[in-house]
DNA sequence: CGTGTTGTCGTCAACCTGACGATAAACAGC
DNA sequence: GCTGTTTATCGTCAGGTTGACGACAACACG
């Protein structure tokens, strides 16, 4: 920390939020992104965020900016702190400090542009990650991705992507969209359920259509999967 | 992103970084604390951290704090970004964000106080948990410790501690007193060197006075553990 | 009523884990 | 040298977990 705090010796920089929002559409990982109305990089697309207001904590700015550009009031899902991005060129005006953030969301409405964004989209994040993005938003996207995956392993988080009750066929498809990978159903079926704590049986069924209907879980209360899900 | 960038339109900050150091010191795992010499909290102990400079990238300013702080060069060991904190009212006289990082390191020499610190000294982690601690360093620190004590398991890092050449015990070493918790020998053993990539042979051994000599090895470059050691 | 599709339960060999016995290689004291 | 102590390393074994895959259940559709 620093120990002496004299306005004239510090220098000043602009703090900025950025959201990696990952939602699921049709069975593939998507991220949501805007088209930048201004310079620097006007047309590019780029990660939502935006300023850190004066008297607003990280969390609560991540959190403003995630309702403003998702047009939802109260997200549901996942929130939580990704990393921070400073290095002194990273945009050429200023200097800015970013702090990242990553969301997990369910399937979330379209989007509306922002006030000073020309556009907004759920992109795939494959696409995503081999367009040419804004300042470093294409190492912020990876790393956020990266963090999702490894979070699934260890944590109930797929649970995020879902709508409140959901199907163990529907987390299923979440680790395999995020993990581009597919998984057996037999043996996933049985780890998952067979975590203390991880879902609640809702004793429901659901149809769907084709098929044999599925039973309808609840997120549980656990925090950590003990054993973890490889995806070796 | 902001879009917007009129100076006049951004609320300023003060960004710094905090260093949560931690290093084995008699088998027990201890954090850098330096004695804050100048109010707010003249008096109190604190993590070392200071200001980025204008010029300077956020892993540049926790390498130069770093090495300040400790007095030495080039530390050896680790070093990774932890977290951002940012709350409204964490400094009484102006806005601060600060971005904390994570350092590893071996058994490094006594610190010296530096310029603006009363004193600075390693503090047994346990000892410091307990303390209070300026600002909202104590909760940096916890979060620290818990990073560090949740790497051991899936990644080398424990490696970090020990020197250029260790043992296998070195490294039990290193687990038991970052996990608080002792660890069979033999199956530690068994599993630390069936990890491929993990250790390189020297072929050499070192005798420490008592007991029978121990291999040395070097650390491989294998990044993740795979299995991880579980810590249940 | 068959057929296709999806969900759920079982089985089995391979592997991994933790507990712990046994042996190897040094030192200290006699 | 001999004996006990300490530390390192290798083996063994029962129990649990994993991935591969067979079997069956419960629906829709024609």
């Amino acid at each position: 920390m620093p120990t002496r705090y004299d306005p004239a010796d510090y220098p000043p920089f602009a703090v900025t939020v950025d959201l990696v929002v990952l939602t699921l559409r049709a069975d593939a990982l998507h991220v949501l992104l805007v088209e930048r109305g201004a310079d620097p990089w006007r047309g590019r697309w780029a990660l939502p965020g935006g300023f850190v207001h004066p008297d607003e904590g990280l969390d609560a700015a991540a959190a403003r900016e995630l309702a403003e550009e998702t047009g939802v009031r109260d997200v549901p899902g996942h929130l939580e702190q990704l990393a921070s991005y400073g290095d002194p060129d990273r945009d050429p005006r200023m200097r800015v400090v970013s702090v990242a953030y990553l969301a997990l969301a369910p399937d979330l409405p379209e989007p509306r542009a922002g006030s000073d964004a020309a556009g907004a989209a759920w992109v795939r994040v494959d696409d995503a990650l081999a367009r040419p993005l804004a300042f470093d938003h294409a190492r912020v996207l990876a790393d956020g991705v990266e963090r999702a995956r490894a979070k699934l392993e260890y944590s109930p988080l797929a649970a995020a992507f879902c709508a409140d009750e959901f199907t163990v066929a529907e987390l299923r498809r979440v680790y395999e969209a995020v993990w581009g990978r597919p998984l057996d159903p037999r043996n996933f079926h049985r780890k998952v359920t067979g975590v203390p704590g991880l879902l609640v049986d809702t004793g429901r069924m659901r149809a769907e259509g084709r098929g044999r209907p599925a039973a309808l879980y609840r997120r549980g209360d656990v925090t950590t999967l003990h054993p973890p899900l490889s995806r070796d």
